[in-house]
DNA sequence: ACCCTCTATGTGATTGTATAACATTACGAG
DNA sequence: CTCGTAATGTTATACAATCACATAGAGGGT
């Protein structure tokens, strides 16, 4: 269990925990496994081919727990023997956003994996910009003022981004 | 209009009708100018410099009234016979975003003139996928179900990006 | 088994977006 | 005028995304 070892240094670079996730902590070894399990449940019942770069792309995002920038996935795929170009991290990626897996945060031109595949969701996102942590939330824009707005002119909302910049618990008590 | 200044390059002619904002008729001409001399006399109030290169890229962004990649900027400076770098189409583009002439529309990683300066907004935007049409209309997404997530686990909301996709009244119609 | 088709991968090349680093110029305050 | 700062110019490069085309596999139907 990871999960009560703050002093873990087995990350080098971020100064960030894989364990907090939504900024509180969990059990981070299980979460993986499990969202991995779910995943390959989900598409053989959907009937989706969750083949071996696109599991090891999702499962990349899980592990880490935040948004990686689509080149850092393609070097890791490289490490592990797959196509070197471009190409085969984007359509993975597009596979696995497609499907509700992950979330791209255009904020950031990167990528996250989904905390609660499976659910039709509309998610918004808080962005830590001392961190770059992201932590997964609920939004329903469309029901609100600007929902309203749109409708008075008669634009028809399909989709939503809704990114918030800030700053993450973390942070803010480190300051 | 700018893009028949444009050399006769492959550039498409939008299909997109400079005069409708936020999806609505307007006097073009007369919102291009006025929007000018209002930046003018803020700078001057503010201290702010609104130089050649931010003065073209302000005027280009009113004139145009749709969101444009930086690299459409870019061209039109060096046309105009500003530097032809990224530098410096960034940089103008960076004072215009951070003074509040600018937005920059997320999704498309390109940028639109703004509908309200001067007022503290915190903007929300509606973009047409069919015709790439962009209109501002205002947002508090921190008022909402998202806010009290945020204050519940602590995040510190500091600047949110609302950006809603879908179709627009005139694509709606044509269909 | 076979062929067929559709999906997925692999690869090279290219275009678009954005910033780092550093030199130079313009401007204002003292 | 001189100094410090803001703005511009330029080179180079990193990162993001797509195009085009070739190849490989998986499944279905015969």
């Amino acid at each position: 269990m990871i999960w009560n070892n703050m002093t873990s240094d087995t990350q080098p670079m971020p100064t960030y925990d894989p364990a907090l996730v939504g900024f509180q902590k969990h059990d981070h070894e299980n979460c993986v496994e499990t969202a991995l399990a779910t995943a390959e449940e989900r598409c053989s019942e959907e009937g989706l081919r969750l083949t071996p770069v696109r599991r090891k792309v999702l499962e990349m995002l899980l592990q880490e727990h935040r948004a990686l920038g689509a080149y850092v996935i393609l070097d890791c795929l490289r490490e592990e023997g797959f196509g070197s170009q471009p190409p085969v991290a984007y359509r993975a990626l597009d596979f696995l956003v497609e499907n509700g897996f992950v979330h791209k945060i255009e904020r950031l031109n990167a990528f996250v994996a989904c905390s609660h595949p499976g659910a039709i969701h509309s998610p918004a996102f808080m962005i830590c910009r001392k961190c770059d942590a992201v932590a997964e939330a609920q939004s329903a824009p469309a029901k609100g003022a600007f929902g309203a707005a749109a409708r008075a002119v008669g634009f028809e909302i399909e989709r939503t981004v809704v990114e918030a910049e800030g700053i993450c618990p973390d942070c803010t008590e480190k300051a």
